[in-house]
DNA sequence: TGTTTGTTCTATAACTATTATAACACAGTA
DNA sequence: TACTGTGTTATAATAGTTATAGAACAAACA
C-alpha cells in the first residue's frame, strides 16, 4: 500500500502512519492478510526514523489492526469483534459536528458528506479479491 | 455555561476548554452576546492555571468564536459567514468513520448517531431567547 | 554464515503542556 | 486618588511528547 504524509500537519507522524492504515482498511486498499512495509524500509521512504514508524505499528498492534511478527514482518490482522468505548468515539464526533456546525454547515450538507464517505468504504470481514480460499 | 474538564482523557486542558466551547454553541448553551467566565475565576473553578485557560480562549478568539476584552471579559461573537478549509475538517471524520467501520459498526448506525447527534444542535445565528430585541 | 525482520536500549534535541509568580494596561467605581 | 476586575505579557521551571540517531539483540530462514 501506499503512505502517503502531510508533514504540514499538525498530527504525530505516527498517529499519520496509523491513520492511513486504518483508513486503507475502510477504503479497501488493505486486507486482512496483507503485510505492510518493513519498519526501515518504510522510514526509508518516507525519510523519517525507524522508531517513529515502529511507533505506528506498535499503536495498531495495540489496536488489534495488525500483528507484529518479528520474522515475517507486519501483517493486518483478522477482524475481530471486539468493539471499544463507543462513549469517546462519540464525544469526538459530536465535537467534529459541532465545529462544523457553528461554521455555518447544514445538517444536511454533513448527512450527505457522511454518506460519501461510507460509500467509499468495503466490508472488511473478507479476503482480498483474487485470493485463493 | 458549566465546564466539565475530563481530565483522564488525552486531550490538552485547553483544547478541552475550547471543546466545550464550541459544543456549548452548536448545542444553544451558549449564545452570541453571552459571556464566558473570566480567566482567573474558571481556572480556580477547575483548580487549573490561569495560562492554560487563556491558552482556549485565545485559540477560541483565533477561531473567531469569542472576543476578548481587556475590560469586559470574554464574549461570544456573533457568528460570521468565513468558513475555513472544509479540506482537513472532512480528513478527520473520514478517519473518525474509518475507525468506527473497521470496528465493525455499520453505516447505518453511524447515520442514525450523526442524525441523533445533530437533533440537539440549534441555529446559531440568533441571540439568546428571552432577550430583547 | 549472512540476511531480514521486529525489539530493546540509551541518548539527545526540540517542542508542548502545565504550573508558578509577577507585573503591566485599561477602564470603571468608590 | 485608590481600588478592583478584566485581559496581557514576561520569565522561569518541570514534565512529558515527538522525532532523531546509533547500536545491539533475537528469531527464522537461505
Amino acid at each position: 500500500m501506499q503512505f502517503v504524509l502531510e508533514i504540514a500537519m499538525g498530527d504525530p507522524l505516527y498517529q499519520q502512519i496509523r491513520d492511513q492504515v486504518v483508513l486503507a482498511l475502510a477504503t479497501g486498499n488493505l486486507f486482512p492478510g496483507d503485510g505492510l512495509p518493513p519498519i526501515r524500509a518504510l522510514a526509508a521512504d518516507l525519510s523519517i526514523n525507524l522508531h517513529t514508524v515502529h511507533k505506528g505499528y506498535e499503536m495498531l498492534e495495540q489496536e488489534g489492526y495488525i500483528h507484529l511478527n518479528r520474522r515475517i514482518g507486519a501483517v493486518v490482522a483478522q477482524p475481530r469483534p471486539f468493539r471499544q468505548d463507543l462513549g469517546p468515539w462519540q464525544q469526538k464526533l459530536r465535537i467534529l459536528l459541532a465545529e462544523a456546525w457553528t461554521q455555518g454547515m447544514s445538517g444536511e450538507d454533513m448527512t450527505l458528506t457522511v454518506k460519501d464517505i461510507l460509500s467509499g468504504f468495503v466490508p472488511v470481514d473478507t479476503v482480498r479479491p483474487g485470493a485463493e480460499g
